[in-house]
DNA sequence: TTGTAGGCGTTATCAG
DNA sequence: CTGATAACGCCTACAA
């Protein structure tokens, strides 16, 4: 009755064969008998044995089947977004064929917690960084010094890093101009967060922003509206973006006929505020969303928005680092989003 | 310019010492002379390495740092629910301290993909199960027969399994008789998934349920109400309670004065088919929830539900592990939901 | 088809 | 405070 738990080397003395054997019947890498699988196996199960301890393995064959997904400081904050989910079963269903799963991590520098696991302590094949902005950057060096490939998502790491990229900018801007070929001149813009404190207002016209998803669909926007005002938000859900609508919509005399929003919660948010203050949509005010999720509780709403392909970005950093483990060259893509017309938009009155 | 990436031996021999004395000097396990500690460090930085290789040290310390969750299909799925979403935020909290990161694991029986990471083949130190209705059950043999250490939340695995459970059953009561205290007889329930298919529709009153969270909060409103009809939803969301209010209030003759929501994103949905069918809340309908998360887009309602502590589950879940990986007794939890007065509430008219 | 031998990179133990 | 030694459990040339 020792605790010890078996080895395959027990497995392979009780069925009379050499270790060597006993794990290729395992691994089934090579031919065995039927005869000695048969004993190997009824030993195995004689002995309580499960197969291979992973963590040998790992060491033996320099993989872990574990991939990292670094996120930001709260997995809550961070799967309220639809999008991240979507992209996060992308990524599990592409990296499964690799017998790789998905190991939440959170930024090196967010350590309040002593010898909380990172990129640097984690048995890992592969990182993901998602959003790529700024502060984490800085887990960049570290995941290169070990040797580990990276991709990165929504973001730019510089040089030789592949990136999963949207086309931002041009998607936001057609539907800028499927806003103006409506014939609206008064529009808003309801923008993501404009810096990691999530600072809420009016972005000054000229002011820079260093997160790139605002940045770039800023831009789609106002390539057809110079001037139009924008309001940035805390973060991507419907109560920050009705606080937005809120404000927009607060003086009659100046409030926009089309609102452009930078996501679909954001949207959904938009909407209410517009139903707050009376006005009906599309026919007073037209709305466009960003990312073309489904919005929990929009219905009968069925947005005028951007399809992003959330699902692929995910499979496209799975098939990257299927790429670098298997020591070819990883491919950055460029994904695209498709212009979806709803019912959230119309003719300038 | 070898490919070869430095070993703690290589670290060694540069800063002519042993790698015991290395390897010491990055663990920190034992007192190292400054000056020793300095060369070693030089080395390190002068061969480029950056710390003791994960795979090595889990197989030598028996120990990976890795605590897989086992989710369902679907991450999207999972965490659409934010009582997960909070889980999962203890529940890394609490594992944090002890080195250890999430792995997320789908379950062994939605095996649609060739050679993907298992309870099996995963190199994990203990599971947490989440939600254990019957086919999560099937993975506990499993866990076992490797010897690694499981905590149940939200279900039972029998015994010797630690649980984290929640009183539900005693909560719901508690909310109905609260309902009932406001002069409320036409109650109905909308309940939670009541088998794996996600069977939409009225609950057979003598109908078993086998899902747990289901049944246990549906007898405790059965304990007030017992005569009161049950709407069977898909899912937790204000889509599907959405649905489930269009039927309530279908027939104005037969409608409830009140609906008992078996969460708060059911009960989201609910309000919305109420001012859909022109009824008021709480004036014309009350409403309660369960969980207590916020529900974004639901302003300016309040909810009148249970407020659960759903981090501290995914905290006890922490504990119980790291009870559990020190060789000691782990403790099943059961916590308790606090009842919280909104403005969904209201005397019957 | 099966066995032998060596090493993957660490770290705990124990002796200096 | 430092160093030698021995595992940790497995896999894979290579030889038989």
């Amino acid at each position: 009755m020792t605790n010890r738990r078996a080895t395959i080397a027990d497995v392979a003395r009780v069925a009379g064969v050499s270790p060597s054997t006993a794990s290729v019947v395992f691994s089934g890498k090579t031919p065995v008998s039927d005869t000695t699988r048969l004993r190997v196996i009824e030993a195995a199960d004689s002995l309580g044995y499960t197969g291979p301890d992973p963590r040998a393995a790992s060491l033996r064959l320099g993989r872990s089947g574990i991939v990292a997904v670094v996120v930001g400081s709260s997995l809550n904050f961070m799967f309220v977004d639809p999008v991240q989910r979507l992209l996060m079963d992308g990524l599990a269903e592409a990296v499964a064929p690799l017998g790789a799963g998905l190991l939440l991590l959170r930024r090196d520098d967010e350590l309040d917690i002593e010898n909380a696991p990172t990129l640097t302590t984690a048995s890992i094949d592969a990182a993901v960084l998602i959003g790529c902005d700024g502060s984490l950057r800085a887990s960049l060096p570290i995941v290169q010094a070990r040797g580990i490939p990276v991709v990165v998502v929504e973001g730019d790491a510089g040089e030789g890093i592949p990136r999963i990229a949207l086309d931002n900018r041009d998607a936001q801007r057609r539907a800028a101009q499927y806003v103006r070929d409506l014939g609206h001149a008064r529009v808003a813009i309801v923008t993501l967060w404009q810096d990691a404190a999530g600072t809420v207002g009016w972005i000054a016209p000229d002011a820079e922003i260093a997160v790139d998803v605002t940045r770039d669909r800023l831009q789609g926007a106002r390539d057809v509206f110079p001037d139009a005002p924008a309001f940035a938000c805390a973060g991507s859900s419907i109560d920050d973006g009705f606080a937005a609508g809120r404000v927009l919509f607060a003086d009659p005399r100046t409030r926009p006929t089309a609102v452009i929003a930078q996501s679909d919660l954001l949207a959904a948010g938009v909407i209410r505020a517009a139903e707050d203050a009376g006005l009906r949509v599309p026919q007073d005010v037209s709305v466009t969303g960003f990312d073309g999720v489904p919005v929990d509780g929009l219905a009968p709403y069925e947005l005028t928005t951007l399809v992003q392909p959330a699902t692929a970005k995910g499979r496209a950093a799975g098939a990257a680092i299927a790429a670098m483990l298997d020591g070819r060259e990883p491919e950055s893509v460029n994904l695209t989003s498709t212009f979806r017309i709803g019912n959230t938009t119309s003719r300038a009155g």
